[in-house]
DNA sequence: CGAACGCTTCGTTCGCGGCCGAAGCATCGG
DNA sequence: CCGATGCTTCGGCCGCGAACGAAGCGTTCG
């Protein structure tokens, strides 16, 4: 029987750091990948700015968190992908534990639960429908901690414009599922997932709103979804519901 | 800009629930995949008994752990291998915040060391140099968050007794990485790292050691790990050290 | 230069939560 | 039926750390 073995001990602290309300606030707020200033992230949190530069410090001095001066202003943003992956799977967590205790999503705003990104790639239910339409037509497969592509689905990438040799060959994971916030439902992350979106910018599919993480979709790209992806305006895949609703 | 999402307060309740020490010892114990007695973690955390009790029904009522009695004893294990993967991605933080601080693995034992099982699959010193050497020999590829097997690396493991396939259909990610609590450095999880557990148990490579999580490597096993993996009874890999080395 | 702004530091308050002693339930053995 | 064992509940103590007011420092304007 073992005793504390070191590690047990940073275990802690890493959990304490993310165990306050406010410091997770302002982590799930960072965890769209973009960087905040410390005054957004008070804001976020709902506290003093003296009070979140505390909380910054820590998290900074725990390594969650990088910071970058410019002006008058502090940025922060997530140290490293590292971070956000354990973020994700302690959201997974808690989801999973919470079964749908207060749906309180309706403060939320309506084009923010229907596409918007999270980290680098696709969430909401746009971000769900896709994956599910992929599910649906073995394009890829689905695990809770890891996916799969079979090679139809790596035929149906290379016709959309992703070319999955070169992004497999890159030292990070090729296709992932990553909790949604919104929907309690796995989106895709990963190269994949990355690329997907980058892709959908490049073709003018989706744009960035301004000042938010929430994105539009163009007529071209409601055109392509349903073309491609057999997805309708509702962000419900219209192709093999009795597939796409299992989870 | 997003206030208070509804989740981000689970993720606080999550990030408390590990952020304590004791708390923290007991999951750490627990992670090894082994069902522990309420008494038994209670030592692990150097706690005393009715403390240990009202962390544990904290983290039953969190979702973090599950519990069953038989007789007077009281069992205690991880809920899911959700929770695992949760508390990993955590230590992999937790570790690459920790430069080196304070190396005080030399009160663990030398035989957990060299060989344990972590969870379903092997760690330690022997556990890192198996995937270093998959590694060197382009079997698998590992990145920070996945893994995947080479088109040799399924012939390799074919020819160790491993029907690649099945597991590859398991609803599970068949190949990717752990951090390694004592080394530092990845060794095999997944589907695969749980298969080569199994299979090294088949073939009589390793027994496990009573009343520990430690392994011992039988004389079949030092022959065969060297045979097909390269590897030394230091649990250092001898094929392409060079390559070996990096991370 | 002086005022406004963004952020940090200091000092203090105060409430949550971890801790143990003591007592209360269960289960097992004789 | 009694004592031993394993675990839980109750009650009270106490310390850590989160909160904010006030003041200090650096930057950007007019």
């Amino acid at each position: 029987m073992v005793a504390n073995n070191g590690l047990t001990l940073d275990l802690a602290t890493v959990g304490h750091l993310v165990g306050d309300v406010a410091r997770a606030s302002m982590l799930a707020a960072l965890l769209e990948g973009r960087a905040l200033t410390a005054g957004e992230l008070a804001f976020c949190a709902n506290i003093s700015a003296q009070t979140a530069s505390a909380h910054l410090a820590k998290l900074v001095d725990g390594g969650l968190l990088a910071r970058a001066s410019q002006g008058r202003h502090r940025y922060f943003r997530l140290a490293s992908p590292t971070v956000g992956r354990m973020l994700e799977s302690m959201a997974v967590v808690a989801a999973t534990e919470t079964p749908l205790r207060h749906r309180r999503t309706s403060r939320m705003d309506e084009k923010l639960q229907y596409a918007r990104c999270c980290y680098d790639h696709l969430a909401g239910r746009l971000g769900v429908a896709i994956a599910d339409a992929m599910v649906a037509q073995d394009l890829i497969l689905l695990a809770d901690d890891g996916g799969m592509v079979s090679d139809p689905g790596r035929r149906f990438l290379e016709r959309f414009g992703i070319a999955t040799a070169s992004l497999e060959a890159q030292r990070r994971c090729f296709c992932r599922p990553c909790l949604d916030w919104t929907e309690r439902r796995p989106h895709l992350a990963g190269a994949l997932g990355a690329a997907l979106l980058d892709r959908m910018f490049e073709l003018g599919w989706i744009d960035r709103i301004k000042d938010s993480r929430a994105l539009s979709v163009s007529a071209a790209g409601a055109r392509g979804l349903s073309d491609r992806f057999g997805i309708g305006a509702s962000g419900r895949a219209s192709v093999q519901p009795s597939l796409a609703a299992t989870g």
